[in-house]
DNA sequence: AATCCGTGTAATCGATGCTTACATTCACAA
DNA sequence: TTGTGAATGTAAGCATCGATTACACGGATT
């Protein structure tokens, strides 16, 4: 946030105070899981006004905490945000493994659609968390290996799912890996046209939005795949 | 910017002073043409390091003038986006179109494709300027309708095209608004995933980038074409 | 030549990220 | 049980940012 359109964070849990002997002590001088907390806030600012809505002190307010209290558990504003993309990759991958789990396991070409599928829907019903968990502006890389590697197992799932469907006879003749490319730019590209605000240029509104996706994961799909009137 | 990673403005490109009468006035009190200046320097900023490295601050003091004067042409920060915006859309255009001359005209499905590769090859060749043409976090669509205008143009443009194509028996049945959405999300999906950072994870280097670029956009074409071993 | 208004300056406000010095409390050890 | 050090929160302050306001300058119109 660059200042200007902040709310006075409207809504504080009405702070109690006073603490020692053994009162019902309302407000302990620690918190108790401040850094929990904090992420919980943070992840909830990403959700109401985007990454751009998170605001260390913001977080903090939430929290009935001081403003730097933060800065005890997390050196940077950055170091926060990875932490807040970890926690919503673990959330994404969560859904699509358990979304995977349902389809049958003898049609590869059909868990990879299903694999797509799930990827969408959890990026249009999830747009503010999708966008900080694939901006590479959040989590360095280095840090934060938890996002990479929840990332890259999803990443190798999809790599394994396609290469048996081509095992099986399902797929043209194609560089898998380019074939793999593609279909990760298909899905990327359509959660960020939506996150981006594209989708109204081309007509397509709320609720066209997962049948479109559904649409055009198929059209990829009979694109790669050995009888062009198949698997859709 | 957040405050921190912000350098302090090492290169003042030497702000040039004179005008009006005949004397040597080294420092006119009105500037020459500000507004074109401070989008200039708002564009180099973006350049440099992205959107969020554009300050107000910093474009007034790269065309050496107080951090007030900018404010005079631009009643807000996004405002000045917005400018800036267009005037890279403006390029992006230009440079699409420029390429497409050069494409057989009797072609249509040849002609598509030389869409997408200019299009990949744009977003490939400037990154940070192609990210803020494509987040709408800028140009509020209702302002900065030149961005809108110029951008709805070459959609049109792609849908003429891709309709010619059909007409010409080059694809195979498809529900045509899907290709184009799908073929649009494959392409900003790709240069999205360039700029976001996802290509090390995915083993694609700077010099592999434009390969694989147009690798999967033949990829889509064959999927969309009549002949599945014609238009490559 | 006198005036008006577009344009730049100076000063200021509130917000932010981040740092430092200090206060409090928890947990472990003697 | 008691002491002490580490963990954790507070208070205060710095620098930067976007934005506003009052003022100063000067080119263009009359």
């Amino acid at each position: 946030m660059r200042s200007s359109a902040k709310p006075p964070s409207a809504t504080l849990p009405a702070k109690p105070r006073r603490r020692a002997a053994r009162a019902p002590a309302p407000k302990p001088y620690h918190h108790g899981d401040l850094r929990r907390v904090l992420i919980d806030a943070a992840l909830q600012l990403v959700g109401e006004g985007g990454s751009d809505a998170v605001s260390v002190r913001e977080a903090a307010r939430r929290a009935g905490v001081s403003p730097g209290a933060p800065f005890r558990h997390f050196p940077s504003r950055d170091a926060l945000m990875n932490a807040v993309a970890e926690e919503a990759q673990r959330r994404f991958r969560a859904e699509i493994e358990a979304l995977l789990a349902e389809a049958p396991a003898n049609n590869p070409l059909g868990r990879f659609r299903c694999l797509g599928l799930a990827y969408l829907r959890w990026a249009m019903k999830n747009p503010t968390h999708f966008e900080i968990i694939s901006s590479r502006r959040f989590f360095d890389h280095d840090k934060a290996a938890g996002v990479s590697q929840d990332n890259a197992e999803l990443i190798d799932l999809t790599e394994r799912t396609l290469a048996e469907a081509f095992a099986q006879g399902q797929l043209r003749p194609a560089d898998l890996k380019q074939v793999q490319i593609a279909g990760r730019a298909l899905v990327y590209g359509f959660a960020r046209m939506n996150i981006d605000g594209h989708f109204p240029r081309w007509g397509v509104a709320g609720a066209d939005a997962e049948r479109t996706a559904e649409g055009i994961l198929d059209l990829f799909i009979e694109g790669i795949a050995k009888v062009p009137s198949k698997s859709a």
